[in-house]
DNA sequence: GTTGTCGTTGACTGACCAGTCAATCCATCG
DNA sequence: CGATGGATTGACTGGTCAGTCAACGACAAC
């Protein structure tokens, strides 16, 4: 095949993706056709079905895509030499960033799969719980160092600093939290500060206490 | 109509509801049918629409009626004469609560509408959004009072508040996290402990201080 | 120009399922 | 009794939509 011909070919698998996107933040992934998938993008339905098996592997491959930077922005994260508090920050930093950059795929990664419990977060529950573990870890290795407390186990310190953050997005997403520049920043310290402060080793018993079962 | 035969109906629309939350439990709304919910309950498929217009009603039904009483709860607890700290410690505790006494209940109150983001959650977003207002009033008169620091808004404290409580019962249910007498204990400190790490007035700015929009 | 390869089209099919309804049952009451 | 009316039944309908497929088109290779 020719290399324009292949391109043409990615492009126009792209141009399906990113119309998908608007239409699922737009409609919601269930209540879309896949026919409206094909209208956004300006080409037939069939052509979906060229380039993806199903409706379904649409979904999957934006969530992925996104998901996967993330996993090793945490990855490179920890890496780094820096307290854990920063690599929070840094964390919550990113995600916060993402949403500010695409809102389209924040909400669908959001509403679509990490909150849909039953359907899709199923599927990639496994890709969801390495974000977790990966968060968790760095807890642990703080804990370890003395820099937080050990009262908390790592698995619940990951959840609870995750779960807060999706609600906010979540509150961004649906209108009950206002959402500018500024709103943005502050929530990244704030949501850092909120969940370290019960971390934060400030009188804290030192480590080697309380069982860490595995995520 | 006689006592018997109307309380011979009200029966009946239990055996329903409580057929239904066992099958939504299990299956999930979307992917099960009406007709599961009929067998289950051992009756014929119409009767679930002599006594629910609709599937989406059966749900509808389980959710207020839950979720009505925490609210009362939450504004039952208000109305004491407690710390902040400690009101919010016995709403963590009364959701913690609800979960083990009925786990399939608040699976189906969390999977399918509180985190349905597309679906119920609209429907009931009124519903949903009173509970945070009220969590937030109690942060912000604990901010008056000097209790809490005025840092975070108390639209922000209580997203993050009911977030992480949240995430966590959603990690109980799908096992990422054990659940235990003990865990679920514990889980009720410790998500008090975080929150209230951020806002904690040690060293906080005194009232009157950030603007604070209404949710 | 001819041929082969993909990209592209959109009408069609098959399955699914919420909700309807006409018929039947049966406790109660006059 | 027999009449009344709510409770109960389950076969059926109508609409929806994901996914298929046979045909067509455009471009590259030779």
């Amino acid at each position: 095949m020719s290399t324009t011909r292949r391109q043409a070919a990615a492009d126009k698998r792209r141009v399906i993706l990113d119309a998908a996107l608007r239409v699922f933040a737009r409609q919601g992934f269930h209540a879309c056709r896949v026919s409206d998938i094909a209208d956004e993008a300006g080409v037939a339905y069939g052509l979906v079905y060229h380039y993806f098996d199903s409706k379904d592997e649409v979904l999957d491959t934006l969530f992925l895509e996104r998901w996967n930077i993330m996993l090793e922005l945490i990855r490179e994260t920890d890496r780094q030499q820096i307290p854990a508090r920063q690599k929070l920050r840094a964390i919550a930093s990113f995600i916060i960033d993402s949403y500010r950059h695409d809102p389209d795929l924040m909400k669908v990664i959001i509403v679509e799969v990490t909150r849909a419990a039953n359907s899709f977060a199923q599927t990639h529950l496994e890709a969801i719980r390495e974000a977790y573990r990966m968060i968790a870890e760095i807890v642990a290795q703080a804990q370890a160092d003395g820099e937080f407390k050990v009262a908390v186990t790592p698995q619940f310190a990951a959840l609870t600093f995750y779960g807060a953050i999706e609600q906010v997005l979540t509150g961004w997403i649906f209108g009950f939290l206002p959402c500018n520049e500024r709103e943005c920043e502050r929530a990244k310290d704030l949501v850092v500060e909120m969940i370290c402060g019960g971390l934060d080793a400030v009188g804290g018993r030192s480590a080697a206490d309380a069982p860490q079962p595995a995520i």
